[in-house]
DNA sequence: CTTATGCTTTACGTTTACGTAAACGTTAAT
DNA sequence: ATTAACGTTTACGTAAACGTAAAGCATAAG
């Protein structure tokens, strides 16, 4: 008893419309199976699905997308191809160290905002405590 | 003698076109000098537009990036703008923690068909070795 | 039988983020 | 004086990623 979905089942999951994973079926993202006219999604095709929304969220063109998608289920193959494959994934994989190296850098700015932030919150309730009693933490 | 840039200076450093600068001006995102009709680029402009650019990289629309953007540089403000300052901030924050994680998800993901990659290249070493001698690393 | 629900294709519309070209000003060098 | 190098505004063009109808098939329920 194999699971399968229907596409709007796949839509509500993932919060986006038919429309949507129609399209990424039309740029070759997705190939669900068919019962005559309605399609059929597998979990392989949800685990897709999955995958390129979060290439999405980290802001990947889908041709990117599908790039990286190709890398994951590519062929057992022979020596050549298996290196060339290696090399994709390591030009992939230092896409990704970048952008990991940015969030990094943003989220540590940010924190140092909040902080200094938090640092005027506490010197304006020491230099003015006001007529009702302070609540330390909201 | 405060330093500053011509809008290709920058274009050239960022490996952007003028054009793209001028228009995250007209998006109200960088706002230069202007000496007569040329723009004059300010350091902080600079720090603005690599903020942009870092931002872009990591998938937000220029709209939320003007959001985060616009937490940097708030003004001191009294005690209610501080908090909702901060309630933004962390708003922000968990955007980019969601980030954070779907990319060691990808990188992970991204490492284990590697090494899945070499164990097969190295099964097929062993199981036939080719005439010429074997290249450990390359 | 027909109404509702869900899926289908086809096709034009929309937003974002620029690209590209035209036409024009301003120094700076030849 | 004119060519070159750089800048400006204005405006139309475009690719990506869908949104939004329109029109039709199918099948389950009333």
């Amino acid at each position: 008893m194999a699971t399968s979905y229907s596409i709007s089942e796949l839509a509500r999951e993932f919060e986006v419309t038919p429309r949507t994973i129609r399209f990424y079926e039309a740029e070759g993202l997705i190939a669900p199976l068919r019962d005559g006219q309605r399609r059929i999604y597998r979990p392989r095709d949800r685990v897709r699905l999955k995958l390129i929304l979060r290439g999405k969220r980290l802001g990947f063109s889908l041709k990117e997308i599908a790039e990286i998608i190709d890398l994951y289920d590519a062929p057992p193959g022979e020596v050549g191809q298996l290196e060339t494959l290696l090399a994709r994934i390591a030009a992939r994989r230092a896409d990704l160290a970048q952008k990991r190296a940015d969030i990094e850098a943003a989220i540590a700015h940010l924190d140092g905002v909040a902080a200094d932030c938090r640092g005027r919150l506490a010197a304006l309730a020491g230099e003015q405590p006001a007529m009702e009693a302070r609540g330390a933490q909201r």
